[in-house]
DNA sequence: TTGACAACTTACTAACTAGTAAGTAAAATC
DNA sequence: GATTTTACTTACTAGTTAGTAAGTTGTCAA
């Protein structure tokens, strides 16, 4: 028995990584047993369904995110600076290998995924808005942002935005997802 | 034999829509059979493999949109309602069963569909953005849409948008989408 | 030292996948 | 009226899928 330390993060990352390539639909217990050097049946041991593994990755990052934003580090930063450090997220996703965010890769897919999944997908997309509206609307008051109408629609834009450069990025490349970044910010930067 | 009239376009129409609503990954020649009341083999008779099918309805949409933006109805509307047809666009598909762009459906899972079929999704992805960008070049010159920065920078901005918006849409429902359609005009509008 | 438990493997099933080859019947062409 | 073509069906293959049941082995606690 070759022991692999902290097998059910290694799957969890794993996993993460392909819903973020291929999709749910797109990968198999198969891709991560290879991957992992073991068999199709010790990721069931870990993770019974698919849906099930799938659901620990979506809370696994509705909790990295709430921690990231209840961090003081977070906290402590500008209005601006905090845009920043969220889009950095989506940056560091296209640099990492052209990957999709989680939200926008389930959705495209969400009428051919498990019901418990969609309700992950859903409560970790609030979050982001929740988040996203918050710091707008903050940003705002403080005469750091500049924009129309509410903050809700602001945020709601502004992630569908993130969402959709990323996937646009796959077919036309990074110099177009940094140039949609670099818009949205002075859109919202410039008097 | 049971005939069926233009099997070939109603293969078409039903491979699209499987495309809109489960993806590449997520639909299958017996999805596609079924609804029709064939086999399976039938679908194989008109389109050999499912890359020649998802291309055929790739390209059947490039074309049909080249027809459309060439087409003095549209060609003739003045600038906020050639951008309000082209929301339309996209309304009507959230509309039609919540389905979702076949650009967005397809670069979700872009490393997982057929060298060929990543081809025709650049392409049309190209064509629209090309379409946008010279709308709002050309409505900003007349005055009618107010924003920053370059048109080709914010075409890609919108189209993102919207794009995720769609998606989006799936897990929070269409009064979000609305309110994402609002607010881009309201960005893009007033002065 | 024993026995329980965790973390696997082996071996399997049933369903589905894209794709093919050969046959058939109606319709169009000659 | 004969022949070819079109649009299928039947029957199949080989591979992949999620998921299960039973057995194995190293580790750790009593």
């Amino acid at each position: 028995m070759v022991k692999i330390e902290n097998s059910k993060r290694t799957i969890l990352n794993l996993a993460e990584s392909l819903l973020q390539d291929k999709g749910f639909n797109g990968f198999s217990y198969a891709h991560i047993a290879s991957e992992l050097g073991v068999k199709n049946a010790a990721i069931h041991y870990h993770f019974p369904t698919k849906e099930d593994l799938s659901i620990a990755v979506i809370q696994r990052y509705r909790d990295r995110f709430k921690l990231w934003i209840n961090n003081s580090r977070v906290k402590g930063l500008s209005h601006e600076a905090k845009l920043d450090w969220f889009f950095t997220i989506y940056t560091d996703m296209r640099a990492d290998k052209g990957k999709v965010c989680l939200v926008g890769s389930m959705e495209a897919e969400f009428n051919s995924i498990p019901e418990g999944l969609q309700g992950e997908v859903q409560a970790l997309h609030k979050e982001l808005l929740a988040w996203l509206q918050s710091t707008l609307a903050e940003g705002r008051d403080a005469g750091a942002f500049s924009f129309k109408g509410e903050p809700a629609d602001k945020a709601a834009v502004i992630l569908s935005t993130l969402q959709g450069a990323l996937q646009m990025a796959r077919a036309l490349g990074t110099k177009k997802f940094r140039d949609v970044i670099a818009q949205v910010k002075l859109d919202l930067l410039s008097p």
